[in-house]
DNA sequence: GTGATTTGACCAAT
DNA sequence: ATTGGTCAAATCAC
């Protein structure tokens, strides 16, 4: 979270927005002594209180994050736009025509599946069309395209590159929106997410990740205000599972690895893991702290939520999250 | 037979 | 000229 801001700490917002997560998290740890713990009604009005107080903190913390893009020349900020922007008016084209830029662009790093030469199934069936040596890299890079690109005319590809340093992580580099409709991942992500769809130009998929997350996320911080900058310019990111069936090894974050933990600085605290088959039904469905690069840009949970779900970010109120 | 993958070629951006 | 992204024919797997 703390990368959101300068890493140079001359931020005058940087500080300030780690303080007030910071105690966000404090508050969200007093929320969870509370919760099953004394009298009804005296934790209800606790709860409620300390409820308050995290949403009223986080609006503060987006508004620093807010102020913040608009210090910086624009320069974040046209990149956010970038990410809000519609990518269905950037088709792919019948020309072999190179596309760098105007596209969403969410970069992850992922595990290989069960050790194996391929990355963990992110949820989404992909065709590969290509491959290619890239200067300076160790590995091939591969290129995948969306199965449904010609049958739903889904736009939506990937570039799949083995990490020189450590060859059982990819990087994973997502490009354009899903415009398919999935049967069985993104369908099972929750009857909810049917219930009210977002104007078609916005990720349909994102909003029914998201729409699941808000009402499965558990909310913990660890170590969020003491969170060291990753290396490589990488912020540890794992791709989120949309996948209905856990055995099938898609990722899964440890608990305290939520969408507002911190960001962790090695990828051993994420990777494949059996889901468990307890009671929680929103177990197929886990959020990993993820981080979205556009081109070299990077954005936290509170922008990428409002990009993806396509709110601006102005009006987007991520304590709903909380509610 | 059908669909996915491989791989060399093509083309645009830099 | 170099590099990266895509195409499409050939090949492979089921």
């Amino acid at each position: 979270m703390a990368s959101v801001v300068d890493g140079n700490g001359g931020g005058g917002g940087g500080g300030r927005v780690v303080m007030e997560l910071s105690h966000i998290k404090d508050l969200v740890r007093q929320l969870e002594g509370h919760l099953g713990g004394g009298s009804q009604l005296q934790a209800q009005e606790v709860c409620r209180s300390l409820a308050s107080q995290i949403s009223s903190l986080t609006e503060r913390s987006i508004t620093l994050i807010t102020s913040y893009y608009c210090l910086d020349a624009g320069r974040k900020r046209s990149a956010a736009a970038s990410l809000l922007s519609d990518v269905s008016d950037a088709p792919f084209k019948t020309t072999k025509k190179r596309k760098t830029t105007e596209k969403v662009k969410n970069q992850v790093r992922v595990s290989s599946a069960a050790g194996g030469d391929i990355p963990a199934d992110d949820g989404h069936s992909w065709r590969k069309y290509g491959q290619k040596e890239i200067l300076g890299a160790k590995y091939p890079r591969s290129y995948y395209r969306c199965t449904h690109r010609h049958s739903q005319g889904c736009a939506a590809t990937k570039q799949v590159q083995r990490a020189d340093e450590d060859p059982t992580l990819f990087d994973v580099i997502y490009l354009g929106a899903h415009t398919c409709v999935q049967s069985g991942a993104v369908a099972a992500a929750g009857e909810a997410a049917t219930a009210t769809q977002q104007p078609p130009e916005h990720n349909p998929n994102a909003h029914s990740l998201l729409q699941s997350l808000s009402s499965s996320l558990t909310v913990k911080t660890e170590g969020l205000a003491a969170a060291p900058e990753p290396p490589q310019g990488w912020v540890a990111t794992t791709p989120f599972c949309l996948s209905s069936t856990p055995a099938s090894g898609c990722l899964q974050a440890p608990a305290e690895l939520s969408p507002f933990s911190a960001p962790s600085t090695t990828s051993e605290n994420w990777g494949v893991s059996p889901a468990t088959s307890d009671s929680n039904q929103h177990a197929a469905v886990s959020l990993p702290p993820f981080e979205v690069v556009a081109g070299d840009v990077e954005f936290e949970f509170g922008e990428v939520v409002s990009a993806l779900v396509g709110i601006p970010d102005d009006d987007f109120d991520i304590s709903s999250f909380f509610a």
